[in-house]
DNA sequence: CTGTTAGCGCCTTCAT
DNA sequence: ATGAAGGCGCTAACAG
């Protein structure tokens, strides 16, 4: 019961002044306003000033939706992401946000919590908003998505990988090479049984692309992996601790887990201490994505290192020079790099 | 040089058929496809499945800019907040997102970066685009700030703190009494020497009362605290961890340091590992938010559990209960919990 | 319950 | 370099 809140929902808005305010103001025309705005170039220094005063004057700003309707270009990216809730894209969510502000542009935000059902709804969503552009997480997504995109004619990037196929503009990095390093790097200490920790890989390429790495780096190797040493769940420690106790109970448990991120392998760090299972000295484990959760657990957790903010500044750069027209590689694969620490290091004897 | 996506701006933009061409096709006038939109009730069932057909066979989205022109509401709420790169906002912003999401508003995302001269910018930015409300991190804004709100006249919530002369409304905590308990917690533990890990006090209100919650315990106690063991930075490890180093360079260093938050403390655990001072047996440290972060250390962080996802979602009720005239509290204040882990234990003899 | 009409605020021709 | 006029797509007010 917030009294002088409570009431008054929109209604209370004071009026706003408009165009037709300022070009009085400054004893010009509404064309004149609006020229002083976008293209200054083309009047008169003095009438620019007078514009420019009397703007400062009234506190004006320029009504977006009257300005989108008649432009049709509103000054809006969509971000569409599972879930910001996850360190890993909210960050090159803000990487994504610090360039379109530089450039004068707004970003709406979107998530879809892993649905693409639900990525479809809150497309149109931002399709009804008249946004320029269209930032998505990932590689795969619903056919109607696509279609939708298609008939919408603007432009938009996949991130967190790089499209194979080439037929969709995208900029990230090679998942699949980034879990074959890590697997590398235990298969090379000397591991021959491995557990996998990953997320449900139901519409997340970028899951099924690091298990796919992994599986390749062990195939490679001549080594079988026992699919009943992988364990896939949400995202969070909780679930995988559990997913690792699994592991741990098994007859002959792994003696390297790979997890296909940061997240998983931290979660797996902790059933370790729930059991007094040693790392590295029992168990080696690796991540990926690089965080700070990871480098700061006992022992550091060896990683690999993605390419989390250039990613949202790549993708940002990327619509917006489609936006203004000027040539863009639509294709941007970055680069990332193992990061050894304490959590690996040969099996036991 | 991407061939096919390298031109082409905004101009492929397919034809987008409008409330016209549904009309037409369901043989009614477009009037009553914005009712049958807007308010199916007012429709007659023949009519509307008629309308709808024809909506699913056109692909129609309403145009959100000539709607918000006419009506005056643009379904969209902006979100302002010092950086979503830090992962408590990020989790902050998803719930509001999620609850702004199933009332059918959209999230326009907006950072600051601790300068609220550039949040004044970006509020116009989002006045522009006609966000109807607006939610805002933390009490202290820019005068200017709130001389422009008062001019939109839209509804605006505060959040992480609960103004304490109601002239704003905010949802959030105490952050005083959540560093006053983090504090008394290590006094209690016979703690006399206290060290302070803070965020950087200029305009960040969280901090100031963060800092002022531990003053207050040790003044109660009786404890003098000594600036000199005080050290302010950026929210980041390697800051922390550097300001801690400081700490623990001192002639007397602290047995007891209190952090701002637990970001900071994990910094200055790392600080401790790097000169093998044990916690907690040679020096007790507390954090506050309660993140994965500090619980999965080892010693695992003492920290106070502040309602990070609770905020989001009240506020986003809040603003909506506002927007849509519904009577709602404009102030609350949420729940904190100290969580006693292994970073804290009484002083070495 | 449905159609007609007018106009939201701005930008963009077209004249001048 | 500046002004006058029309209309972007939709919804609100009013008739019928």
């Amino acid at each position: 019961m917030g009294a002088p809140f409570g009431r008054s929902p929109a209604s209370t808005a004071a009026v706003r002044s408009g165009a037709k305010d300022v070009a009085r103001l400054a004893g010009v025309s509404t064309a004149t306003v609006s020229r002083a705005l976008n293209f200054p170039g083309r009047v008169e220094p003095e009438t620019l000033a007078r514009v420019r005063q009397a703007i400062d004057q009234l506190g004006y700003v320029p009504h977006g939706a009257a300005r989108a309707l008649r432009s049709r270009r509103s000054q809006m990216v969509g971000a569409v992401v599972p879930s910001v809730d996850y360190a890993l894209y909210a960050r090159t969510t803000s990487a994504l946000q610090a360039v379109l502000d530089a450039k004068g542009y707004s970003l709406v935000l979107a998530e879809h919590h892993y649905d693409l059902a639900a990525e479809v709804r809150v497309t149109e969503q931002l399709v009804g908003h008249g946004v320029d552009a269209f930032v998505y997480v990932g590689l795969h997504h619903d056919p109607r998505l696509f279609a939708l995109l298609d008939d919408y004619g603007r432009p938009y990037v996949l991130t967190w990988g790089v499209d194979p196929m080439r037929r969709h503009p995208s900029v990230g990095f090679d998942n699949r090479a980034a879990a074959y390093a890590a697997t590398r790097h235990m298969i090379d200490l000397g591991h021959r049984r491995f557990g996998l920790l990953s997320a449900v890989t139901t519409d997340n390429d970028r899951a099924i692309e690091r298990g796919l790495g992994m599986r390749a780096a062990l195939a490679q190797a001549g080594i079988a992996f026992d699919e009943s040493r992988a364990r896939y769940g949400p995202i969070d420690l909780a679930a995988s601790r559990a997913m690792m106790h699994e592991l741990l109970a098994l007859d002959a448990p792994p003696t390297a887990v790979v997890s296909t991120n940061d997240v998983f392998a931290v979660g797996g760090m902790l059933a370790c201490r729930d059991r007094g299972v040693r790392i590295p000295d029992d168990l080696s484990i690796t991540g990926i994505d690089n965080t700070d959760l990871g480098a700061t657990q006992t022992p550091a957790l060896t990683s690999v290192r993605t390419p989390i903010v250039d990613i949202g500044r790549a993708a940002g750069e990327q619509v917006i020079a489609r936006l203004v027209g000027r040539p863009h590689a639509a294709f941007e694969s970055l680069p990332f790099e193992l990061v050894v620490r304490g959590s690996t290091a040969p099996p036991p004897a």
